[in-house]
DNA sequence: CAAGATACATACCGGTCGGTATGTTATTTC
DNA sequence: GAAATAACATACCGACCGGTATGTATCTTG
C-alpha cells in the first residue's frame, strides 16, 4: 500500500485511538494491536512517533486528557462573577455532560491517576499537574471570590479545592458503578449546600436551583 | 512433594495472595503465576478452589474486601451516640489508618470498581452491594440521628451517605496520586464542615476538634 | 481394607503481549 | 538528480498470559 503521508494526522491518529483504548481498558490492558487497528496504521507507524507503550500513554495524558479536563472543568469556571455559583454550574453541568457521554467509563484522568500512580512515577507526577492545574481553577475562583467579599473568608481555598475535585472524581466514580446518573443527582445535592455555606452570610434554605449548561458554553445563569 | 492437606487454610491463602495482588496491579493486570507463588500453591490447588480467575476476584471482593469495609468504615459508626461525632470520628480514623497502611495502593474496593464495572457486570453488582451496604451505615446513622433530633431532617440521608462515600473514595484516590496524606488532610477539614452544617441549629464556626482514633477502637470522644 | 472422592502437582497449550529488526517508499536537502 | 532522511510497513521474537489435561497422593466413606 502506498499512502500519501502526513505524519501530524496519523500521530494525531495514534493518540486518539490510544485515548479510547485507555479509557475502556486502562493502560496496562490497553492493546497496542487494538489501537494500531482503530487508528489504521502499522506497528512501525506507531513506533516512529513514539519511542514505547508508556510514551504514548503519557502523550495521551499530557495531549488529550489534560485539555478535556481544562476545557470542560477549568475555563467554563470563567463563565460568571459569582464565584460559588460559577462552580455548582460547573459541576452541575459537566456532570450532566458525563451522564451523555461516557459515564460508563469514567473520568479518563481519574482512572489512569488510580491505575498507574502506584506502580509508575511518571504517569504519577503527569496524572498530579493535571489534577494541580484542575484544583488550581477552583483555588483561583474562591480566592478571588473571597478579596471581593463574596466567599468567607475562613476558608482555606486550597482545602476546598481539594475537596471539589476529590468529591467529583469519587462522584463520577460512583456513577460509574452504578451505571447511572443518581449518584451523581445526590451528590450534587450535597455539593450545592456545601458551596451555599461557603458564602459570608449563609442563608438559612437553599438558594435557587442553577439550571443545567453545557460545560462549554456561557453560564446564562449568571 | 508430600504435604499435609488444609483446604481451608489453601483456599485462604489463595484468598490473601490474591487480594494483595489485585491491590497492586488490579484485577486484569493480576498475575496468576505472581499469586500463586506467593500464596505457595499450585495452578493445580488455584483452580481444585475456583473455577476462573474471574470467580477468584470476586471471592476476593465478597470474602476479604467487603469484611475490610464493614470493619473500617460500617462497624466503627455504632461508636457513638452522636451521629455526626461518630462519622466525623470514623471518617478521620479511617483516612489516618490509611495513611499508615496501603495509602499508596488506594481503595481497594473503589480501584476494582473503577476498573471493572464498564467491563464485567458481575464485578459491577457485587462492587455496587459493598457500596450499598457501606452507604447504607451512613445512611442509618444520619436517619437514626434525625429521629432524634440530632441532624436536621431536611436533609436526605441517603444522598447525604452517597455523597460521603463519594467524597471519601475520591480524597483517597487524591492521596494515592500525591503520595500524601495532605489531600486527605484538606478533604476532612471541608468534610468535618459540612458534617456539623448537618446539624440541627448550625453554630456559627466549627466545633470542638475531633481527637483521631483507630478505626477498630471505641470513640472515646463521647 | 477397598473404593471413590478430594486435593492437589506438573507439564503443556494456543494466544496475546510489547518490542524490534529489516525493508520500502515518500519527502527533503544539497 | 542524487544522497540522505523521515515515515512508514511487514515479519518476527521471546515472554507471559489464563486455562487445561493428566497424573498422583491424601482423605473420607462404606
Amino acid at each position: 500500500m502506498t499512502r500519501i503521508r502526513n505524519p501530524e494526522q496519523t500521530r494525531r491518529r495514534l493518540l486518539e485511538a490510544a485515548s479510547h483504548e485507555i479509557h475502556r481498558n486502562g493502560f496496562q490492558s490497553a492493546s497496542l494491536d487494538r489501537i494500531l487497528k482503530k487508528a489504521g496504521v502499522t506497528k512501525g507507524a506507531l513506533y516512529h512517533h513514539f519511542p514505547s507503550k508508556a510514551a504514548l500513554g503519557l502523550a495521551v495524558v499530557n495531549e488529550v486528557v489534560a485539555g478535556k479536563i481544562r476545557s470542560n472543568w477549568v475555563m467554563p469556571l470563567g463563565c460568571c462573577d459569582d464565584p460559588i455559583t460559577a462552580i455548582r454550574t460547573v459541576l452541575a453541568g459537566s456532570l450532566k455532560d458525563l451522564e451523555n457521554d461516557y459515564m460508563a467509563l469514567g473520568c479518563a484522568l481519574n482512572n489512569l491517576a488510580q491505575e498507574m500512580s502506584p506502580i509508575n512515577e511518571d504517569f504519577r507526577d503527569c496524572c498530579g499537574e493535571v489534577f494541580g492545574e484542575w484544583r488550581g481553577g477552583f483555588a483561583d475562583v474562591l480566592r478571588n471570590g473571597q478579596v471581593r467579599g463574596l466567599v468567607r473568608p475562613d476558608i482555606d481555598p486550597e482545602s476546598a479545592a481539594t475537596f471539589l475535585v476529590a468529591a467529583v472524581e469519587g462522584t463520577v466514580g460512583m456513577m460509574k458503578n452504578a451505571q447511572s446518573f443518581e449518584p451523581g443527582r445526590q451528590s450534587l445535592e450535597m455539593l450545592d449546600a456545601f458551596l451555599e455555606s461557603l458564602r459570608p452570610q449563609a442563608p438559612k434554605q437553599s438558594l435557587p436551583v442553577v439550571e443545567l449548561q453545557g460545560a462549554t458554553e456561557g453560564c446564562e445563569a449568571c
